[in-house]
DNA sequence: GGCATTGTGCAGGTTTTTCTGCACATTGCG
DNA sequence: CGCAATGTGCAGAAAAACCTGCACAATGCC
């Protein structure tokens, strides 16, 4: 996987908005970027096969190939490998015991702990089916 | 904050066996890497604060002087601003959700998060002071 | 002493990431 | 037409990350 610090700010963009041309991703960009440097990010991710384009006219439009999904899920993984011994369960206590979560969404946290795990008593002994895919959020703001 | 993959995997080592010459650190790395390769490493890091040394006769001794916990968090908050908006919460539901975390460790997770939940009641309206400290484990294995 | 071992110093190299400049082509408008 | 606006192509530069080689100094052992 492995995308670099400007690489994600652009897949962020993409993500978000969709298909877009350079010019938009430069306005949307989180600081000011020149519209090169920002085409010389595409023109990586696009060697690296995290987007595609499409030419209409002259111009050429992006679009994510990669998944956001798979993104997160390669970037949490390290995480985990580099901090909690390779443990999710690890992360997740981490979280739980050590950051800022007010009283509210611990309950709340705990309640879908409980589903989910009650989710896989319906299911034993099948390692690897899983998602129930019930309450899927995620990408932006439910704070 | 701000460590690289291979600077990250010095400080784990420094972290997780305390004060080593260059040559031990050599040994305990991941992968095979050349004694010149992991100073250079160390001197980053040197310059930039993350370590300290000791000299004992002709060797150094380094350890680490950014703690574990601060790199983590900083890591952690960088996904969540990339990938969660911003909300921690977010972050472990997706981790609640999406992976792939056995029912007795979900069960177990559940329980965490309502005691996290129920200590946060006797400190009401002090939303700076916190931790409990009860199992504070991460660093390594348990599974 | 001679010589391998273990350590540092340091001056670099290569690759990747980040960013720049400029030429040039097309379009729209006065 | 002239010319600004909008787009691409491309050839890099600059900085950071990653890695190497070699000189040399101290130590221990024959």
């Amino acid at each position: 996987m492995k995308l670099t610090a400007g690489e994600l700010k652009v897949m962020q963009l993409l993500w978000q908005y969709g298909e877009m041309k350079p010019a938009e991703i430069q306005e949307k960009f989180p600081e000011a970027i020149k519209n090169s440097a920002l085409r010389s990010y595409l023109s990586i991710l696009l060697e690296k096969g995290h987007v595609k384009r499409r030419q209409v006219g002259k111009a050429y439009f992006y679009s994510a190939k990669t998944k956001e999904r798979r993104a997160f899920q390669s970037m949490v993984t390290d995480l985990i490998e580099m901090f909690c011994g390779g443990s999710k369960k690890s992360l997740v206590m981490t979280l739980l015991e050590h950051e800022d979560l007010t009283r509210e969404q611990l309950l709340e946290l705990s309640r879908i702990a409980a589903e989910n795990a009650a989710q896989h008593a319906k299911c034993e002994a099948k390692p690897a089916g899983k998602k129930s895919n019930r309450t899927n959020n995620r990408g932006a703001s439910h704070e």
